[in-house]
Parts: structure tokens; sequence; C-alpha cells
DNA sequence: GATAAGATCATCT
DNA sequence: GATGATCTTATCA
């Protein structure tokens, strides 16, 4: 089945619809000479102004902005003073919202990286990708390659690491996809 | 197994 | 000057 790279109406729709959808799909970089690919097994949505653990619910700020924008564009951020979080922006253009990817599986070598700061680490993204348009295959993108992912296979849960923004924090926002296919983390020593 | 602390800096007050 | 959408290592039980 060919690979489809994911165009801007995808990530337009509803942040929690594109959030479930991306798993199963693959984030693709092109590095160079190097193309790396994982699989997206983890994900999280950040919805709007009112949504305290979106950054975006602090204002309208040079950094926020590209939440802002158009979907399909990538928001990439510096955490911590040392690792990256990567997100795709989602929506319509004026309502910030945002998919932050928290883990995929590599493609080559079938292991799983758990985490935003990893994936970032996995996949050589930094600042420089920030407001990149995913659309457009450059050097990075997110491939449809057909796999279909049941909805059963799809658990939810809070939000990691913003039990600072109340209510929102309950919010069942993260979604993985259940290891039950052959997704075994440490399979011999 | 669980919990705690340190690393380190762009961004905002 | 304070604070994170984190990760690693150390320490304790």
């Amino acid at each position: 089945m060919a690979a489809r790279i994911l165009k801007r109406p995808y990530f337009s729709r509803p942040t929690l619809q594109v959030a479930r959808s991306l798993l199963g799909k693959y984030l693709v970089r092109k590095n160079g000479r190097k193309t790396l690919a994982g699989r997206i097994v983890e994900v999280e949505a950040y919805i709007g102004m009112e949504d305290r653990a979106c950054h975006a619910s602090k204002g309208r700020t040079a950094r926020t902005e590209v939440m802002f924008g158009p979907a399909g564009i990538s928001y990439v951020y510096l955490i911590y003073g040392m690792y990256h979080c990567f997100n795709i922006v989602t929506e319509r253009v004026g309502y910030p919202s945002a998919v932050l990817v928290r883990a995929v599986e590599d493609v080559d070598t079938q292991a799983l990286i758990d985490g935003p700061g990893r994936v970032c680490r996995f996949l050589a993204i930094d600042r420089r990708l920030n407001r990149l348009d995913l659309t457009k295959g450059r050097a990075l993108w997110v491939e449809d390659r057909g796999g279909r992912t049941a909805a059963s296979a799809v658990t939810t849960g809070r939000r990691i690491g913003v039990d600072y923004a109340g209510i929102w924090a309950k919010r069942r926002w993260r979604f993985r996809l259940a290891p039950s296919q052959k997704l075994k983390v440490k399979s011999n020593k």
C-alpha cells in the first residue's frame, strides 16, 4: 500500500479526532542522507485558550503564535532547558490547539521511543524545525501507510506533567496504542 | 519497586 | 527572577 502524506484537511479536524487517528501513523524525518521513521503510539491533545495545560492559555505570544495559525504546522519548543517537545498544530486559524507526540516505535529496530524528549532526540528534532509546514514532505512529515488501527486498541488517560492545570489535568486527552500487538519492549537480554 | 533531585535555558513577569 | 507538556541517575525499601 502506497504511503500517503497527511495534508492540511486531515489536521484541520477537531483535535481529539486528529490525536486519536494519528496513532498508527508514521512520523518520517529526512535529515540529510538519513531518513528515520517512527510509528506513532502515544499522543496528547492540547486544546484552546481555556485549557490551562495548553501553552496558548497564557495568551497569544511570540512563542504560542504558531498554535493560532493553520493546521499541519509543527510547534517545537525547549522544555526544562534540555529537551524538545514536538507538536502538530490542529484545527482552524485563530483557534490554538495541537497534538504532542509522546512516543513512537522505531520502524527499523522496533524499539519503543517513550517520552517526548526522547522522540525528538531520536528524530533529530530541535527548534530549527519549529513552524515547519508538515504537509510539504520536506524534512518532516506524517505518513499514512494504510494500516488499520482498531478502536479497541486505543487507551486513554490523563495527560502527563500538567497537574497544575486543575480540572483540565483530569481530561482524558492522552491516547495510546495498547501493546496488544507484537510490541514487546524488552524481549531479550 | 518507588521516590527524589539535578541538569539547564527560552520564555514570560 | 521564576518556571516548566522531561529524562537520567541516585538512593531507599
